[in-house]
DNA sequence: GCCAACGTTGGC
DNA sequence: GCCAACGTTGGC
């Protein structure tokens, strides 16, 4: 039998955005965005592999260096028009939920379980995958239940 | 503000 | 195909 539990499909993510140039608190007022930006081959293979409906964590660098809230995938990659040359991808993102307490980069650091994350696997990379298991951990230093 | 790490470009 | 030079990201 199919299961039909959520958790076995759903591509789970981590976006990184300077909270100088668009913070969380932005895509919470907004409701939804196009993600747009992102020039890095890793990155747009990441933003191509994302689904409707697929979880992200909204990380905010250089300020804060902390995850703050989780997005949801509600388009999936189109031609990025803010690309003045090559070929670049975008995708929708909504706002779901804040998360209670940040969880931030120190904490991750500091955390066993989460040492292979690709956030510090691959520090510059600002469209990384999250495992389940590092999303529900996550959850729980944030204090936050996951939906 | 500095600089390490990393990605990209281009000369050979 | 290698690698030096350069540009950018992002932590500190």
């Amino acid at each position: 039998m199919a299961d039909t539990s959520p958790s076995v499909s759903r591509g789970l993510w981590l976006i990184k955005s300077e909270p100088t140039v668009y913070p969380w608190s932005q895509l919470v007022k907004d409701k939804k965005t196009a993600w747009t930006g992102i020039r890095n081959f890793t990155a747009r293979l990441n933003l191509r592999a994302m689904k409707k409906g697929d979880l992200c964590f909204f990380y905010h660098s250089n300020e804060g260096k902390e995850m703050v809230g989780v997005a949801k995938v509600v388009k999936t990659a189109y031609a990025d028009s803010t690309a003045e040359e090559g070929d670049w991808s975008c995708v929708d993102v909504a706002a779901v939920y804040p998360l209670k307490s940040p969880v931030t980069l120190a904490t991750v650091k500091a955390t066993k379980a989460l040492a292979k994350m690709q956030l510090l696997v691959q520090s510059r990379l600002s469209v990384s995958k999250v495992t389940e298991a590092e999303w529900a951990l996550i959850h729980e230093l944030s204090s936050t239940k996951p939906r």
